[in-house]
RNA sequence: GCUGAGGUAGCCUAGUCCGGUAAGGCGCUGGCCUUGAAAGCCAGUGGCGCAAGCCUCGGGAGUUCAAAUCUCCCCCUCAGCGCCA
């Protein structure tokens, strides 16, 4: 949500800024909610001015009452203001609703080192980093080479789950939980605090966090209870401290989280493929901070070094990319990608994404910042970035260090994780 | 799911039966005092508004000149019971 004082003192610069997105409907809500905030606190000025009066005469009715004096006139001259003030109340209260859709409807502002573009073909590359590998000849679809080594079950998933869903077995399961560890551990090692969220939240709390387009295009809802399945740990950590004051000392917070992931995502390409590469269930680490407003573009940058750091420690070759206005997303106000590099598809997908969302969802949430039990008039910002999602990073693994004879190399720093292990399928033990 | 108790300002609490316009404490800020600090004492300390003023007691509707207080509906939390990995 956009803060409504630098829309009142600066709406032309907030007007440019929209306008960048590109897209007409912002700047036709922004103009009606120019009008509409007027219009709003006109009513406001109204109801109160009456309200004054019927104050006025309760008051002086109470002083009455206490003398002992009549006060029949009293009561005459307030009878129409109830009516009066109800009618004035809910022309108050239109424009209010009306002005708070407009409020959350309109998108975060951009900064200023966010690239022009239509599309996400025109994201800026910003780095790459790794060697471009080749995939063996015959390597299959990754789906088929799990299916084929008894590692995962995709055709059984979409028997009971339906397109989009897997089982993953054996030695890939390992694999999987190796992966998320490592990434956990090296952000513990960093100073983040580690954090089971919940997995629903309310229709509340997920307002503040998210763009309201995703309650139709991606969250799973519980059927007959305002439960919504999360998709991404982002989500309930940004919603932690809704309604809440924030200890500016304290800032920033950093908070590791670990969850499955749920997305219809109806609204993207659908399921693409088969296998474990765009899936309606999914795992991620992902890396969380509240912190000062001045401190958010180095924490960004930090945020965005922890990811690359994971993927070099991996070996999986990657280039980030600046997320460009015609791809980046309503809540976030820079966004780096970060693609990683799939041999056999021969091509960089997206494995990381890395937001800076200023004040944009802790307006939403009524998240402040203020000193020692002193209520702030400050609000922090938030940022979020992947630290792993897998199995999608699984699939880059297996491309990656595939072999010709239809193995698949373990990356040394995994290998603690999984009592040594150099390579999969690993040797069956009966 | 059932029964009961609750939701009041940054936090804790009183007020609710019996309607008269949010009391007190903690924390915080300033002042007095002190070599300094603590303690003690005094004052200030929710939001909006240039201001007069208006709003704020979980949310909404109603009754009333007037609602934290009365009526109705809803939400949430806690405790006990039930169920349960």
């Amino acid at each position: 949500m956009l803060d409504i004082e630098r829309i009142r003192n600066d709406p032309e610069g907030v007007r440019q800024n929209l306008a960048r997105r590109r897209n007409e409907l912002y700047l036709k809500q922004f103009t009606e909610l120019l009008a509409i905030d007027r219009d709003w606190r006109k009513a406001q000025q109204d109801a109160s001015d009456l309200r004054r009066q019927r104050n006025a005469i309760a008051r002086e009715f109470s002083e009455a009452k206490k003398a002992g004096k009549a006060t029949d006139g009293l009561a005459r001259q307030a009878e129409a203001i109830p009516a009066q003030l109800t009618e004035l109340e809910a022309r108050e209260a239109v424009f209010e609703a009306r002005r708070r859709e407009l409020l959350m409807a309109l998108p975060n502002l951009l900064d200023d080192s966010v690239p022009y573009g239509k599309d996400d073909t025109e994201n800026q590359v910003a780095r790459e980093w790794g060697e471009r590998r080749e995939a063996p000849k015959d390597l299959p679809p990754h789906g088929e080479f799990l299916e084929s080594h008894q590692m995962g079950d995709f055709e059984r998933a979409r028997k009971v789950s339906g397109a989009g869903f897997y089982y993953l077995e054996g030695p890939m399961v390992l694999l999987d939980m190796a992966v998320q560890r490592f990434a956990m551990d090296l952000l513990v090692r960093k100073g983040f605090t580690p954090v089971i969220p919940p997995y629903m939240l309310r229709r509340a709390p997920y307002e503040g966090v998210t763009d309201l387009a995703d309650f139709e295009n991606v969250m799973y809802r519980i059927e007959g209870e305002d439960l919504y399945l999360i998709a991404t740990s982002e989500h309930p950590i940004a919603a932690l401290f809704m309604g809440e004051i924030l200890e500016e000392d304290r800032l920033p917070l950093r908070w590791a989280g670990i969850s499955p992931c749920f997305r219809k995502e109806i609204g993207g390409h659908g399921v693409d493929q088969k296998g474990a590469f765009r899936v309606h269930q999914f795992h991620k680490i992902e890396q969380f901070v509240f912190c000062q407003p001045e401190d958010s573009p180095r924490i960004h940058e930090e945020l965005l070094s922890n990811a690359e750091e994971f993927l070099q420690r991996l070996g999986l070759a990657y280039r980030v990319v600046n997320v460009c206005t015609g791809d980046l997303g309503v809540v976030a106000a820079k966004k780096y990608d970060i693609e990683g590099w799939f041999p056999r598809q021969k091509q960089y997908r997206e494995l990381v994404s890395c937001s800076n969302c200023t004040d944009y969802q802790a307006r939403r949430l009524g998240i402040r910042t203020g000193k020692q039990g002193k209520p702030g008039k400050g609000v922090p910002h938030t940022l979020n970035s992947t630290m792993v999602a897998t199995p999608r990073t699984l699939v880059a693994l297996v491309e990656s260090f595939a072999t010709e004879d239809g193995r698949i190399g373990i990356p040394e720093v995994l290998r603690p994780y999984l009592g040594g292990l150099h390579e999969l399928p690993a040797p069956v033990a009966r």
